[in-house]
DNA sequence: CGTTGTGTTGACAAGAGTCAATGGCAGTGG
DNA sequence: CCACTGCCATTGACTCTTGTCAACACAACG
């Protein structure tokens, strides 16, 4: 059996319930396979979209460039997560969807999505809850953006991600894999990539974390936390979920 | 009758279509008025939700205070805003809704909202399409917040805010009322006091927009959203609305 | 073996925050 | 009617965070 699916079960049953049918529904999805190298476009802002993406393997992003030049990344995306689902009913993107990694992901058509959200309710549900989530990491982001300085602010990403790639079981012991740039980092923390760089070595200089060789290790993690003011509520993950975890690491 | 959901219904027109039956499901829901003074929280951070708010006079944010004491504001919503429809699949509140200007809104229970839901496909997509175009709006925000000095991000708000103004019927030429302090405004840009003040004089001095005795008044809009690198795109307006506005200010 | 992207460093400039003080203005209570 | 109070807007002086520019090292890659 295809394994294309697999983390988005693991993802829609961390943040809600998933009965025996809604997860045949969404095994059965019809979809295409794509791999996409680093720096590629995947959906491009201003087009259309007809159909969704799912990210199996590596990271992709959400960005937005503006006529300064700049860019600003607004979320990044690993496997589980479906960064366009939002197109289904705002088809036109105003943003880009870019693979920040190499990666593979897997594309479902709206009419196959809008076909099994016609057949199940509570997916329905789950899946608006899923943009609705989407929408509660943009305002932990814009919080950290407007009122964190820059140690602070990385420290929360590093924290998001690290909880987040736990989630669907991507992490090893106290680390995991982050194969991008400093470039990219930067544009997500709204600095300077030399900024951004002297920020990381503050972290690494306080033994709060690494990020080397595309993988981040975090070395303290309650003091990371504190730094990061991380309150992972706004993940929305499942009580018996958070639950596991605060045991194990105390992320509450 | 009672006037209450006209904006509602404005607002809605405005993003999507809205046929008979889905104007009398919506102009049948039961509600609650309320009266809320400056300030006031209407729904706190924390807490569990069991209705919807809807604005109808005045101005409400969502907002968050750090362990530092500072405070972002994520949004700021005028008549015919749910600011806080995610709570119908999210209810457990991760920022706090609070009264901006003196305002009155419409409080809906959950069940009837759900309700309406039950009996509408069409409404259920256009509510979910609403949390989407919030969420295309926190991005906006996001991108000025990571990637725009404060002059920019300030004219971007106040092109933002004179469009949506505009699209619900709430301004008067090229102003609209505003009666919040400046220090909502800096909560927002994510700048101190003192330099929203600033910025502000500096917007003044440029003959861009002015701000005083609580109302904007655009001076000159395409230098002002210029300025403000400011798209509307991003708020998915209906061509129809859209066309309109751009005829008569060339918004784009 | 050059090219390219990335990480790193230093020096300097500029944007933005902090602190402190002042003045205006509305509302309050005598 | 007037002192008093609290909130807000404004200003100046100073500090600090962050951006910019430029240079260089290094590894991956064709």
């Amino acid at each position: 059996m295809d394994k294309t699916i697999d983390f988005l079960l693991r993802r829609l049953g961390a943040i809600g319930k998933l009965n025996a049918e809604d997860r045949d529904l969404l095994v059965s999805l019809p979809f295409r396979r794509r791999r996409v190298s680093k720096g590629e476009e995947i959906v491009a802002e201003g087009s259309t979209s007809s159909s969704c993406c799912l990210v199996v393997t590596g990271y992709v992003h959400r960005s937005k460039v503006l006529v300064t030049g700049n860019r600003q990344i607004f979320s990044l995306h690993m496997a589980g997560d479906i960064p366009d689902l939002h197109s289904l009913h705002l088809p036109k993107m105003d943003h880009s969807l870019v693979a920040t990694a190499p990666a593979e992901v897997a594309l479902i058509s709206h009419a196959a999505i809008q076909n099994v959200l016609d057949q199940s309710a509570t997916l329905t549900a789950l899946l608006w809850r899923d943009t609705l989530i989407d929408a509660a990491a943009f305002r932990a982001w814009m919080l950290m953006l407007g009122q964190a300085e820059a140690p602070a602010r990385m420290a929360h990403l590093f924290c998001e991600l690290y909880v987040r790639s736990r989630l669907v079981g991507l992490n090893r012991e106290n680390s995991f894999a982050l194969p991008i740039s400093q470039i990219a980092i930067a544009d997500m923390l709204g600095t300077s990539t030399v900024h951004a760089n002297r920020t990381l070595q503050d972290l690494r200089l306080q033994k709060l974390v690494d990020f080397e060789r595309g993988r981040v290790t975090v070395l303290r993690w309650r003091e990371l936390a504190e730094l990061g003011m991380f309150d992972s509520s706004y993940l929305h993950i499942m009580a018996g979920v958070v639950a596991d975890q605060a045991s194990r690491e105390g992320t509450r």
